[in-house]
DNA sequence: CCTATTTTTTGAATCGATCCAAGTCATCCG
DNA sequence: CGGATGACTTGGATCGATTCAAAAAATAGG
């Protein structure tokens, strides 16, 4: 019966080498993974076997389910696998991430969940130690799904509030005072603000009644810093305007569209990303307004791409490669603790804002 | 003795939810590989008792064994993982193989070799159902470790010749020669051309012993477009200086001092990477040289940076995101063939070369 | 040459699932 | 009521390795 199946190239399984060589699977074992303990002839002669049979070295497969270590982690989000490549943000945070692995010689898997179904396969059937979540969107759903492989995850950039999960962020609050304190010191009293999401779904401006139910905290947070830091100017913060955006281009006009559509148009904008910033400063110029001349801009985040625009963007980095660094480090020496770090933000000063426009 | 260890915690299997249920493990099975098959009233019992006892689901290395296959694509490369992260052609490639990854659902795992014994080690054990391969340098050693885990893999950017590998490459020639030609029809005679390696560890002016026993043939074939095109001006290419570089900052301006340190320095510099192209703009124009004004420059590669220097690059584009799609779906619907594609280049005129200064 | 050690080798057990041929059981039909 | 049909279930085999206690072989010591 096997013969009639010869010739199908069936790969080669380390017990075949076994038989072939006259010693135990046991034995052949050995030669490949701990070669020190087998006689010196006997190792010759297995190798020699594998070597003329064609054999392709002990399938990690088999393996794996011995050991039980993948020696990878897992990077996931709900964005297309691109986005890893694509985004500034995600790139600074895969090298800190890159840089943690290749230190202890783990390898990276990316798992893409673009769409619902696909998700919650792919986090199901992902060969990987842990996880590392970019909860950009759809945090939730990303968090729960992981949750149920009962493996060691962080989230990163994790939106809201959950004591029971690993997550690294930043000063939020901390970060957006520092923001509002520059412009209000260089004299602006007309702001706006470019904000990130407060729920899924939703684009536009913000009422109070939304920043109560947000259910996302980290932007909940950004606001309040900001709004916190202004009234102490005297700002009547009830009339900035708050545009809620999706981080991306389109909303982001139009927020910008709507912001300037209105009366007393800001000279200061406040935005809650280097993306929507950097958008920001495009769409001025694109208009006719000079950036910092007519309206100033800080963004948040740091990325790389902020020092290269033109102006060069003034904003709230985060320390994203560190931060990536250590959300490997949590799960590449994971102890079963639940961490939660808050790291610090930096200031960093550059070309989009100055003194407000005399009146 | 199971008792004492009691409370270890060890992650709960499929057999013990169908011993719990009171079911075999092959229906317990069932209730989560195809459910449809199993009696409602069975298949939730079964559910409630996993859910119950904090099953995580069937566990994928179990799964893997049985079925055989990853579903990932490994992209491996000598340099550390950042690479993946950092390096522009490697980004835009990675978002040509994201794409095709993504279309199919497959993961896509990063692997990195930039130390000898890790690199085996990494290749061999990484959990993939075929490997593309960066070649960017050390590439000979990259295909060999990976011919051995006979996994289908696709060679990129492989510089040298080997007919038994999947490879996708450009036509070398034929961009070189539109390079070439561009810049002797704007009036340019005096050239020097910036180079990739012929071998490994090798910087330095090039003899023509050197291209003779050149290792990489990608190399080579650039060198001799740029040359049969010149010739066809009636230039002599003997006098022209070929500086061989890593591809890196430190020996591409090393290249630079020693050829515009010659006499007659060149007015028209051809570049085989876009990364040499932009190091040598910034080292012009610091050096208080015009481009193009006073030099002329042509890159080869295509990489979105190019667009946004000062002056924005002229160069040879690559199809990056194309190569990296069809690589992946090479890989992904891998027939047992060896393939091999060149793909074509385009030409892009942008702002880093102009007519030949009056001399 | 025999016993005590030490070095190697063996082969069963295990890792955690899926697959499938064979078996069970209830239902339907003539 | 016997047999055919259909719907589930069962449990052994398998995927490809590693591990480890016990057996076997080699070596040392007397």
């Amino acid at each position: 019966m096997a013969s009639l199946l010869e010739g199908q190239a069936r790969p080669i399984r380390l017990a075949d080498i076994a038989k072939a060589a006259g010693v135990s699977h046991g034995t052949a074992s050995n030669v490949f993974s701990r070669p020190e303990i087998v006689r010196a002839e006997v190792r010759e002669r297995v190798k020699a076997v594998a070597e003329q049979m064609g054999y392709a070295g002990p399938d990690p497969k088999g393996r794996l389910l011995r050991a039980g270590k993948v020696n990878a982690i897992g990077v996931a989000t709900t964005e297309p696998l691109s986005y890893f490549f694509d985004d500034p943000f995600a790139r600074v945070m895969m090298a800190g991430i890159s840089e943690a692995c290749d230190a202890t010689g783990a390898g990276i898997a990316l798992v893409s969940a673009a769409n619902q179904e696909k998700l919650a396969w792919n986090i199901q059937s992902a060969l990987v130690d842990g996880f590392i979540l970019f909860c950009i969107e759809g945090g939730s759903r990303l968090v729960d799904l992981t949750r149920e492989r009962r493996l060691p995850f962080v989230a990163l950039e994790l939106g809201f509030q959950d004591e029971t999960v690993s997550a690294i962020g930043v000063d939020n609050v901390a970060g957006a005072r520092l923001a509002a304190r520059h412009l209000a010191e260089l004299g602006h009293r007309r702001f706006a603000v470019l904000s990130l999401g407060f729920a899924d779904n939703r684009t536009g401006f913000v009422t109070p009644e939304v920043v109560r139910s947000a259910v996302y905290t980290g932007t909940r947070d950004r606001l309040a810093g900001y709004f916190e830091e202004l009234s102490g100017f005297g700002i009547d913060t009830a009339k900035i305007p708050v545009y809620e955006t999706e981080n991306e281009e389109k909303s982001t006009r139009a927020g910008l569209e709507a912001i300037f559509a209105r009366a007393d148009p800001p000279t200061a904008i406040l935005a809650m990303s280097d993306r929507m910033a950097l958008i920001a400063i495009d769409w001025l110029r694109a208009r006719g307004l000079a950036v910092p001349g007519d309206v100033s801009i800080v963004g948040f985040d740091g990325v790389p791409d902020g020092a290269l625009s033109t102006p060069p963007l003034t904003t709230i980095a985060q320390p994203i490669t560190e931060i990536g660094r250590r959300a490997a480090r949590m799960i590449l020496d994971h102890d079963g603790a639940v961490r939660r770090e808050t790291m610090g933000v930096e200031f960093v000063v550059r070309g989009s804002t100055g003194p407000a426009p005399k009146a």
